[in-house]
DNA sequence: TTGAAAGCGGTACCAT
DNA sequence: ATGGTACCGCTTTCAA
């Protein structure tokens, strides 16, 4: 069933049953109904392709991520996933996993298929500056970033301020008195280096002395973290703090902890299921994917409608306060 | 730049252009060379949307699934859309959330996109015997379900026995001494109905009275179960195991025995970050999902160039004890 | 308001 | 081994 027997049954041109699919305005409401009525009769669904292939465009979106199987990460499909169907776009998913090699040959596929646009989560690196692929994808096609920062032409950034986070947290910490407070990484991606920088300058702010040895760099694995923090203990490095650049870490190091007996702040990152699952539950910078995801959404859709958006868009953080941290206990 | 334009600047016709596109071997390898070093040279990536309607297949597989930023979901969406890409396949994403209405839906706008297949992960609902959807899907396209059961024709299921995972649970906790084992859920899809008949056989074959007091809806959320289990104690209702259809359930229960001080066994299902997140640690039923996707996958591709596949494919589930139950300490 | 016809960029059959 | 050409099913311009 295609246009021409929509066109034959209704006794109109395929012209005519083609204005009536893309909804012009120059049709009698007569002749609409009466194509309306034969399609529904004979169950048409226009060909996609064809479609895809005239208008150049079959609104789909690429999303690039590294890997879905992080409950942050899956998150943020999530949302991006909802608000793209909203606004009538299909969501192309490609996980790349962390090499660079797959990326760069993953965002190829997604532009040979001719995406829309493309939504990289999670892939922003800094320890590795080469952005060329992003660069030449941006050549063809817009390109939108959640939570990291590439600044290219065509390519925009929605991030979320998780150096202010982190510099809150620490100088929060400070505060009340911690004076050796470890942080834990797995990988640098753009906010990884971020949320040291805060640390760094919450430290200075607050006369702390910086002591590079508590900044470890960890698996990314409860297991993985939970050892390395009993790596620390048993070599004798001594802490009064923890911050992790996400649950899953955080949530090793306070099994760790509690395993010890002891007790101090810890403090994650992402808000996730993690964080509310530990025993106690641990206190998590929520960096607001909820609003992020739309709004990078929203700006994509109107810079494809020919609307112009701004290249970088800072969204603040929230700490979001459970067993393992009460600020009400600090100060 | 498309396939005229290679053409004429390789002075060969589209016709022999085409064939190195689709590695035909009728082209000699002069031939093949040049073109290719001219498609090479001028950065030729040809039009999937001419190609599609040419075809009649984007080789693009439909990903339907209820909510991704489930961990159990979203891990099965990872291993789909990896092997998948490992076949030369893109994934289109859907997330549907729990709706009917939705679904079919996005069932629709799916098969509008003309996509060679439709997997669906946690999609299968028993309550709602109404899976006309997937029956007029499936009339257009194979339908592959993971993790459900629905038999219809064109309809293919990958499964994990989880009935005689929830039956061997059950017999180990009663041969343990246990005779009062609540058993929680949220919703129940076609696993979670036969986790409650394996339930139910184990305890007649263990001749420990069925209580239907003892199996308890909760909602789908750490702090749902918790506030579910506590409103049991504090009802008075008497318990000395827990077995939960999901990790986070169970986690949720956990956290309502620590606070009162209560050691018994639980066991959760999907062996999901969330089992090893809690402390004490989940045991937890692992379905399998690293086995499962592939094989729906790898049944899928076949199905597609050719070879007929087995309607129905069933997978054994394995425990993993952690520190919520040990089977050595049971017996 | 409607129709005729020329694309869009490929695939594949039929000749040679 | 290569080329000519008729599709694939839709969009869109131009005329009427």
């Amino acid at each position: 069933m295609n246009i021409y027997d929509i066109a034959e049954r209704s006794g109109f041109s395929i012209a005519t049953v083609s204005r009536v699919l893309n909804r012009s305005p120059n049709v009698s409401q007569k002749t609409r109904d009466k194509i309306l009525a034969v399609m529904r009769e004979e169950d048409y669904t226009p060909n996609a392709f064809a479609r895809g292939l005239g208008l150049n465009t079959m609104r789909m979106i690429g999303i690039l991520c590294t890997d879905i199987s992080d409950t942050y990460y899956a998150k943020a499909v999530s949302l991006v996933e909802n608000c793209l169907r909203k606004k009538g776009f299909d969501a192309l998913l490609c996980c790349t996993g962390n090499s660079l090699e797959e990326k760069k040959k993953y965002l190829n596929l997604l532009l040979a298929k001719r995406v829309d646009a493309v939504i990289l989560i999670g892939s922003a690196f800094k320890e590795n500056t080469d952005n060329s692929h992003i660069e030449a994808a941006a050549q063809q096609t817009p390109v939108m970033i959640i939570n990291g920062l590439v600044e290219l032409p065509n390519t925009y950034c929605v991030l979320c301020d998780e150096g202010a986070a982190a510099y809150d947290n620490i100088s929060l910490l400070c505060s009340g008195g911690c004076t050796r407070i470890l942080y834990l990484y797995d990988v640098l991606t753009y906010s990884g280096c971020v949320k040291i920088e805060g640390y760094k300058r919450a430290l200075e702010k607050c006369g702390v002395p910086f002591d590079p040895a508590l900044i470890v760099q960890v698996p990314k694995s409860i297991e993985g973290a939970r050892g390395a923090v009993e790596g620390l203990f048993s070599r004798g490095v001594e802490f009064d703090a923890v911050m992790a650049s996400e649950d899953l870490l955080a949530a090793g190091a306070l099994k760790a902890l509690t395993a010890r007996g002891c007790r101090m702040p810890v403090i994650g990152f992402n808000n996730s299921v993690i964080a509310e699952a530990s025993t106690p539950a641990l206190t998590s910078v929520d960096n607001r994917l909820e609003t992020l995801c739309p709004t990078a959404v929203d700006m994509l859709t109107s810079l494809l409608s020919g609307t112009e958006i701004p290249r970088k868009v800072v969204i603040p953080a929230r700490l979001v306060e459970r067993e393992t941290l009460r600020v009400a206990n600090l100060s």
